[in-house]
RNA sequence: GCUCCAGUAGCUCAGGGGAUAGAGCAUUGGUUUCCUAAACCAAGUGUCGCAGGUUCGAAUCCUGCCUGGAGCGCCA
């Protein structure tokens, strides 16, 4: 589902300024009006406050190094800067700030040009001839898409289409295993519920998979075949149950608007024997040994396995590596842990020469994760390309007055649980699970308040931003009633509001930038919210279609909101949202 | 015991060296002849967990501590 292709228009304001400022100072340093020093990269960034215009450099940071005051420094600065095509006002400010303020006929071109450009307006160039991957889900095909799977597809999905928007080609990959003891656990659990339905004393143990929705498959399962599967092994009910899942997890996720492009099999690494020779390779970089207990293991380890009574297994020294303890490969019974499928999968991930991977995974799998990286290294590869976001748990809450806190909601078998994905759905609505599970920090934990999804979705910041696209749409409709375009305006009618909306507009390719950078796709949410902010009070004010407005300030208000639309919806369709014309 | 994450307004959370710390929800009062109320305007609240340190400047970086959560398997 590409986003944003095509070739970008918007220039990052902030780097051409960074880079204007260097060069003042090399010139600077040239002449000899500032001592040698190399110079340190100190950010532009959007003041907090009105009046200090739109980009900010603190020029206090270079007063040890250039031994004159911040004032004089930028002074300096300011008289060698050189021409900047969007920039109006350049002012000096105490302690040593340079304010440099957007000029408004820049603002205004920027109209026209997401106007002509669409939504590959806000495209950028960073990830041009990149390819990167997302890694993202990945559940066992063992039961439903739950709360805490949904959290890792929304966020996975975003970092998706934030790379797609910042020029990268994206893969969106799946990884499962279906070969594992749950999967044998799920399709016994499975047969088990068959007989069950045919009326058999069948009971199902503690280890068992006890979700109601096995019941539904063998119900389906009566109904279609009644007892002709009597005789069928645990293998027949697995492949049956394994199907079934798969279909619902791609239903579930098709419904929240996600879609993988590649499912891979852990299954296949042991078919093509790729778990094999990693782990010969390993053992030929001399990473491997054969124990019945770590190389550092104390005395307590040591009785604990001998009371195991264990053959030796075959370890990974992952301890050189900065591991806290080596790790079992190979289980002293002959069958690899998971840890070894996962290094080859990484590995066949690095060999397909992705300039990103990045990885989606609860906080759970922290430590394999590390293990992983240990055992490419020891293959002698650089896991730089693969990185990892960590997700902290999730939970559906609801506020339960008697305790007065809120209190989590676990799977049940009644209706009205909220344990899943499909539930939350239903519930609420995509859009709005969409934008939940993503307007939250990653590494903050994050409760799902059910209720307030629910019941106060018409305060909800969820539709607050959809709104300010129906709002435009609302207008644009109206317009085009009424024969009136706005192709031949005078943008120079446009008042400061109107501006100022661009103005934030612009900052939408930082955020971006930064979102994928620093692997933190939340910060698009927050940005949606802000400029729907900045949009809606413009809204109320400037009117098009309104006796009292000029035919000619019309025009240009028709413009403005017309690219008000695009962004907006370039933005609802970053964060995998729909973008309604009513609501 | 060790590692990671969090602690910011009544609640849910942004901000992660820069100017007077933000938003939503909740509370209170107001706003619609003509595209608009899922909206707008106005009002109030803070020992940024605690204590030190680094810096011209700290909610932000460092150290220690407190509280809550997650992880530390020959599980997947």
């Amino acid at each position: 589902m590409p986003v944003c292709r095509g070739k970008s228009a918007l220039e990052q304001l902030n780097k051409t300024l960074e880079a204007a400022i260097e060069s003042a100072l090399r010139s600077a340093q040239q002449a000899g009006e500032l001592p040698q020093f190399e110079i340190p990269r100190i950010p532009v960034s959007p003041p907090k406050r009105a009046g200090q215009g739109d980009w900010a450099y603190p020029a206090m940071g270079l007063a040890r190094l250039a031994r004159k005051s911040p004032l004089d420094i930028a002074r300096l600065i300011v008289d060698r800067l050189p021409k900047l095509g969007f920039a109006g006002k350049i002012e000096i400010a105490p302690p040593g700030f340079i304010n440099c303020t957007i000029a408004d006929d820049y603002l205004r071109k920027q109209i026209d040009a997401m106007l002509a450009a669409g939504t590959v307006y806000f495209r950028l160039d960073i990830g041009e001839g990149k390819r990167a991957q997302v890694e993202f889900v990945s559940a066992n095909p063992s039961g439903p898409i739950t709360i805490g799977h949904t959290r890792n597809a929304v966020v996975g999905d975003a970092m998706a289409r934030l790379l797609e928007a910042a020029g990268y080609a994206v893969q969106r990959e799946y990884y499962y295993n279906n070969a594992g003891n749950q999967m044998i656990i799920l399709g016994k659990s499975l047969q088990l519920r068959y007989w069950q339905q045919l009326g058999d004393d069948a009971p199902l143990p503690a280890d068992h998979y006890q979700g109601e929705y096995l019941v539904d498959i063998a119900r389906d399962l009566v109904a279609e075949h009644g007892e002709s599967l009597r005789g069928q092994s645990w293998h027949f009910f697995k492949e049956v149950a394994e199907q079934v899942m798969f279909r619902w997890i791609k239903r579930s996720l098709a419904a929240i608007n996600i879609q993988h492009d590649a499912f891979f099999n852990e299954t296949s690494l042991f078919d093509s024997g790729q778990i094999w020779s990693v782990l010969d390779t390993m053992r030929e970089h001399g990473h491997i040994y054969q124990a019945t207990h770590w190389e550092g293991a104390d005395a307590d380890e040591i009785a604990d396995v001998t009371s195991k009574g264990y053959e030796p297994a075959t370890w990974f020294r992952s301890s050189s590596f900065g591991d806290e303890k080596d790790r079992v490969m190979v289980k002293s019974d002959g069958v690899p842990t998971y840890t070894l499928p996962d290094i080859a999968y990484h590995r066949d991930k690095l060999e397909r020469g992705f300039d990103i991977a990045v990885n989606v995974l609860g906080t759970d799998h922290f430590s394999q994760a590390q293990v992983v990286k240990h055992g490419l290294r020891a293959l002698g590869m650089d896991p730089a390309p693969i990185d990892v976001i960590f997700l902290q748990m999730v939970r559906a809450v609801r506020w339960n007055a008697e305790l007065g806190d809120f209190e989590a909601v676990k799977q049940s078998k009644r209706a009205g649980d909220f344990d899943t994905l499909d539930d939350l759905v239903a519930m609420t609505s995509a859009d709005a699970v969409r934008y939940h599970m993503l307007a939250r920090s990653p590494n903050s934990q994050l409760d799902f308040d059910v209720d307030q999804v629910v019941k106060q979705s018409n305060e909800n910041p969820v539709y607050y931003i959809q709104n300010a696209y129906v709002r435009c749409a609302g207008i644009l409709r109206e317009a085009a009633d009424r024969g009136f375009d706005g192709d031949d305006a005078d943008l120079n009618l446009l008042g400061k509001e109107e501006l100022k909306f661009i103005r934030k507009a612009l900052e939408m390719g930082n955020v971006i930038e930064q979102a994928i950078t620093l692997y933190e796709p939340h910060k698009i949410a927050f940005f949606a919210h802000e400029l729907a902010g900045v949009f809606h009070p413009i809204y109320d004010e400037v009117r098009v279609l309104h006796s009292e407005v000029p035919a000619e300030t019309a025009k240009a208000r028709l413009r403005f909101y017309r690219a008000a639309s695009t962004v907006f919806g370039c933005l609802l369709q970053l964060m995998g949202m729909s973008a309604p014309e009513r609501m």
